[in-house]
DNA sequence: GTGCGGCAATTCAAATATGAATATCAAGCC
DNA sequence: GGCTTGATATTCATATTTGAATTGCCGCAC
């Protein structure tokens, strides 16, 4: 009979090509690995791995074992997850997957009153621009910029982020103010990479016949940001980051470059934990009451 | 992290609703049960059981985690198959789970050969009347008196077993012989039960209308057959047994009272062991060489 | 070539898990 | 009522597992 706990192992090693990789994602020691490979494989007979100096390298009936060990651990995810769904308690952590648009600065602001409200609950904030899967426990909550496609997943669409064309006023005095999108070619350009763009509901006309002519590019939101506080150039911006910015200038009558919906997901068994619905039932308000400061009305007109 | 080990422990707990049972069925002891669940339940936070002096009552989140726990082994089981189905020695144990009228006599003295010819392999025969999941590796080939169901499982079908009517010479010395089926009133009459009829191809007029009247029945064609062997009277035997019995005679002109296929049966995954293909030729050529024998033609007739 | 870094295997003392024996309790049965 | 049976929990000596340290091995860079 196979001992379940050496499958664990195993699909680590599997998934992480070497002994001593594996053994760093599990907090176990290398030596501990090793002999609970051997002891599977002289379990079932069979070379699992061929060792190698560089690391291990799956047999055939390793990747097939593999596969199964994947669907056992889908399993043990699912547990977990109804575990935590039935955790009535108002303690515990709080895993947050965000994108950086939002993770690095106004989650994080806003979350001050619910640190307050509920001391008990420790709250993790993931910024990742890759999505953390839900279904595997990677995060309890995640802030979207699309609807979910998997299947047991809760969301709800939120708010629209839209980006305007900001300027610092350092860089406006220097190069003038342009009035119209023409004029923006004579200008410096800051510009997502275009694997953001596509992500975003954006009229093309308005950015990409510029993208040739871009002065700094960079594929986080964050460094852009930073580029035209600096005064890099003129560079789409983030309306709500925009708001306790008042060296920013935004620019063209309140153009909106491009926008996303931010869509609030959670797993349907994790909401019935009474910590995770907490923070879900939070963030939902405080994104819809930031409705507009994410639209770039309200904050965006009083700058002007 | 969850161990899996102890979902493997927690499965076998809720599939035999004690610890005790559970501690059985694994081979290990009942305080290490109990100390492992208390660990799995401390790990997750949650109760799974109840405690009774009875045993084990689920919870509702047990319910819902046995539920992935069973996939889990689903899985592990498919492992096992794989493993099997790798293992090119020619050494190790093979498990045919058969029927009785078979197992316990024809097929355990056929398998003189085999053993003789692989002594490096154990063979195990399992006589069951209930049939074991091959699936499941609770048998590596099985000999079946129908063709399964289940897909991922090789079948073929071999011979067909017949089975007559038999007396003892000496119940028939003080009885009297028999000439035609309807003198079979006055005899004593023995019969299987009726579920081992209805698994067979059985001509109701034959059987049924003396089942009211008989004197014997069983539901072990061993019994039967030792019933017929020590003369409590006339009764369905089966034909192949009866070949080394010289102190049986068929009756009725060798009429057939009902009759069954044998099918030869085992994994997909499992024939590509060698020590199981083995197995399976072997019984494939020794079932279809005694073709006659089940059939009940030529050893029936030199008895005559 | 020499040294460095990453890897798996080995060694040995310490932590951990295990099983036999036992205690304790509840229910069923004379 | 007392006895038996079968369940979980507890105790303690023992066996197993683990990790830190170490060794040995290879490839790579300088």
């Amino acid at each position: 009979m196979l001992d379940w706990e050496d499958l664990k192992y195993f699909l680590a090693m599997a998934e992480h090509g070497s002994l001593s990789a594996a053994a760093r994602k599990l907090n176990v020691s290398q030596p501990t690995l090793s002999r609970r490979l051997t002891a599977l494989e002289e379990n079932i007979g069979a070379e699992l791995f061929a060792r190698t100096r560089a690391g291990l390298e799956m047999t055939l009936l390793g990747e097939q074992m593999r596969h199964h060990a994947r669907h056992m651990q889908d399993d043990v995810h699912a547990m977990e997850r109804l575990v935590t769904g039935h955790d009535s308690s108002l303690s515990g952590s709080v895993m947050i997957s965000c994108i950086e648009a939002i993770g690095a600065m106004w989650l994080v602001q806003k979350l001050g009153n619910f640190i307050e409200q509920y001391p008990g609950i420790t709250v993790d904030v993931k910024v990742d621009n890759a999505v953390s899967d839900l279904l595997r426990r990677e995060a309890d909550i995640a802030l979207r910029m699309f609807r979910p496609v998997q299947n047991d997943l809760v969301a709800k669409r939120t708010v629209t982020m839209n980006y305007g064309y900001y300027a610092s006023k350092s860089y406006l005095e220097t190069r003038g103010k342009p009035q119209a999108l023409k004029e923006l070619k004579e200008h410096n350009f800051i510009l997502p990479h275009d694997e953001i763009l596509t992500q975003t509901k954006t009229d093309p006309r308005k950015v990409y016949s510029l993208s040739r002519s871009a002065t700094f590019r960079s594929n986080s939101m964050m460094a852009l940001a930073t580029a035209v506080e600096s005064g890099f150039g003129i560079g789409a911006y983030s309306c709500v980051m925009a708001v306790d910015k008042p060296d920013l200038v935004r620019l063209f009558d309140d153009l909106t470059v491009f926008s996303t919906d931010i869509w609030l997901v959670s797993h349907a068994e994790l909401r019935r934990s009474a910590r995770i619905r907490a923070m879900y039932d939070y963030l939902g308000d405080m994104l819809t009451s930031h409705n507009d400061a994410f639209a770039g009305r309200l904050p965006a007109r009083a700058a002007e």
